[in-house]
DNA sequence: AACCTCACCTGCGGGC
DNA sequence: TGCCCGCAGGTGAGGT
């Protein structure tokens, strides 16, 4: 669920609350929750690290530490809770528990589809994401310049995190709805007016999300706990039937990618 | 190589 | 009330 503005807000939250603390100890429920390396290394290299800084990557969290980094997919229903180590958890699907002094850092996720990565480089270890859509050298000619051969619904595209880290499906859907493109035109049949038209799009939705600190559907919390409130900005996704706030015709969902498609027929073309 | 589908898990809401 | 079905924001393995 977490896509770029829910993982860039956990990850303030973190920031927050753990830098400079050191991990006291590990505590694994779900060995299929650490991807890398095996639980009782994993353990026994985070005892005594202090976090040095807490960055996102993707939708990747990146837990500085002194000698490596601690990576965290959320994927679907993951939440990167902290809370006093003291306070009784009542949450239900813990699968790790880092203490930090007098602070516990809960990866509870329901799922199991996170996953949590102990690695020497984050930055080696994410070397196939492709660009932040921030980054200045994301432009629209290189965006139709790698499109050219793509013959794939932009949308799938959007998707593809080695083409630009961080999109997930409600904020493609958002983008291509603010950018006026429908979702299943193939990459390759884009104008350079288009391209330049997603850019501003992607930018633009990604900052309004973080401004709204996330999109809350259901399980996506912060590092407090609290919800975001994009929700009730959303244009298209989760709203078929309901009228377009450009053009005022009915929302339609279609499938794609095996995914939920969520646009306006009439005004994205 | 490029693209598509499905499996991975669990929970929840809707229909019967 | 309770059961069954379909669906869920992500990703990558495996098939075409």
């Amino acid at each position: 669920m977490p896509e770029l503005p829910e993982v860039e807000t956990v990850a303030r939250g973190l920031r927050q609350h753990l830098v400079g603390r050191t991990i006291t100890s590990v505590e694994v429920y779900c060995e299929g929750s650490i991807a890398t390396p095996c639980p009782e290394e994993f353990r026994a290299r985070l005892l005594g690290q202090q976090v040095r800084a807490v960055d996102r990557r993707g939708k990747f969290i990146v837990i500085g530490l002194q000698d490596s980094d601690l990576l965290v997919h959320l994927r679907m229903t993951g939440q990167l809770l902290v809370a006093p180590a003291d306070q009784v958890c009542s949450l239900r699907h813990v699968r790790v528990a880092l203490t930090l002094g007098d602070l516990r850092l809960l990866f509870n996720d329901a799922r199991k589809f996170g996953r949590m990565a102990l690695v020497p480089s984050a930055v080696e270890w994410l070397a196939a994401l492709g660009p932040e859509p921030f980054d200045e050298q994301v432009t629209a000619s290189t965006l139709a310049a790698r499109s050219r051969n793509r013959r794939l619904p932009i949308k799938s595209l959007l998707l593809d995190q080695r083409f630009v880290a961080g999109v997930g499906n409600i904020y493609a859907d958002e983008v291509l709805h603010a950018a006026c493109i429908a979702p299943g035109r193939l990459a390759c049949s884009l104008s350079y007016a288009e391209f330049e038209a997603l850019l501003a799009a992607l930018r633009s939705e990604l900052q309004r999300a973080i401004a709204d600190r996330g999109t809350t559907l259901s399980d996506y919390r912060d590092a407090d706990g609290q919800s975001g409130r994009h929700q009730q900005a959303l244009r298209v996704y989760g709203r078929e039937g309901q009228p377009c706030p450009r053009c005022g015709r009915p929302i339609v969902r279609i499938r794609l990618g095996g995914r939920s498609s969520y646009h306006c027929p009439h005004c994205q073309k």
